[in-house]
DNA sequence: GCGTTATTTTTGTCTTGACATTTATTGTCA
DNA sequence: TGACAATAAATGTCAAGACAAAAATAACGC
């Protein structure tokens, strides 16, 4: 029933195999972005992307799609508009929000950026079945679920230092 | 033969459901250190980590164990060591290296940490069997191990735009 | 309508990660 | 030995994620 969690040697703890996996998709896509001449971080094309399927996203809309906060969705769209890839507009009824338009330049760029990335994945998961990629996708919302549906403090907080359950008295 | 590499909806390609599990662990991890009162990131927990493996390490050996670059080792060390966790000796032999020990502080801490990690990780993933974690792990490590050795400019650099096999002629 | 609360975006700070560059030291080899 | 390359660490810049707080506008309750 318990799990066995290998937090020793830190190197096999599967958080750290995991980050080092997601972190190499990252920054290997990243490199093969510079690669192919395309001055674009995997997070920008993950934007691009969202606006491909779906333009004139609020900011806060689209920062739900690619799960982002909206801070950080203002910082890449201030890159991306610079870059003349997307165009921010006034909302009609409401002034405090902005809707995004993608570009001609952005979609280009959007489908340079697709091939790339196929490509990229394509040669990521050499030696994986079908199978497997679905188990992994499978196990990987699990995790992702679990841990948003946590609550820290309660679980972690101030004097809950081992009681998990049985809060009270 | 060929994976079912799905690129849209960007949501739930393979790439985006990784860095979303992934994220998660990192952050959840620091908001379980932070509800626990321990003010340290997942991160300088790593290094902690492997220094209570290993003492004694040169910030390059230490960078290497946790896989990260050593101008990040260099900067994750300076608030470890302006917390009193940890503490730089000059090598005996040689004057560019430094050498790293954990101090009892941060031995303390590293144990604390260690101890809301493992909660932590139980919940994270609840709902997956031992099975499930181990085929997470050995997958996650191929992709990494594939991400490793691949070649961006070969691969992706300018002219190559299609050919994979075949560049020579 | 008016005051309070919510929501949207922007801006600021900090940590991390990637990359380039600099400085100090060591190693190599002619 | 003495020039040149290699290595260790530090520093600088930028993108991004998390968090706090601001300003503008909208929504709500009375």
């Amino acid at each position: 029933m318990a799990l066995k969690l290998t937090m020793f040697p830190m190197e096999q703890s599967n958080g750290f195999v995991m980050r080092l996996a997601a972190n190499r998709m990252k920054s290997g896509l990243n490199r093969a972005f510079q690669a192919a001449n395309l001055e674009m971080t995997a997070e920008q094309w993950s934007v691009l992307a969202a606006l491909r399927q779906q333009d004139g996203l609020s900011q806060t809309d689209l920062a739900a799609t690619v799960t982002k906060d909206r801070q950080t969705m203002t910082r890449i769209l201030d890159l991306l508009e610079s870059g003349g890839h997307v165009q921010r507009r006034p909302h009609p009824n409401d002034r405090r929000c902005n809707l995004v338009f993608i570009t001609t330049s952005g979609l280009k760029m959007q489908q340079k950026l697709t091939d790339v990335a196929e490509q990229f994945t394509e040669h990521a998961f050499i030696g994986l079945t079908q199978e497997d990629l679905d188990q992994l996708m499978r196990i990987s919302r699990i995790v992702a679920q679990n841990i948003n549906d946590m609550d820290p403090e309660a679980l972690f907080g101030p004097g809950k230092a081992k009681q998990i359950q049985g809060g009270g008295r």
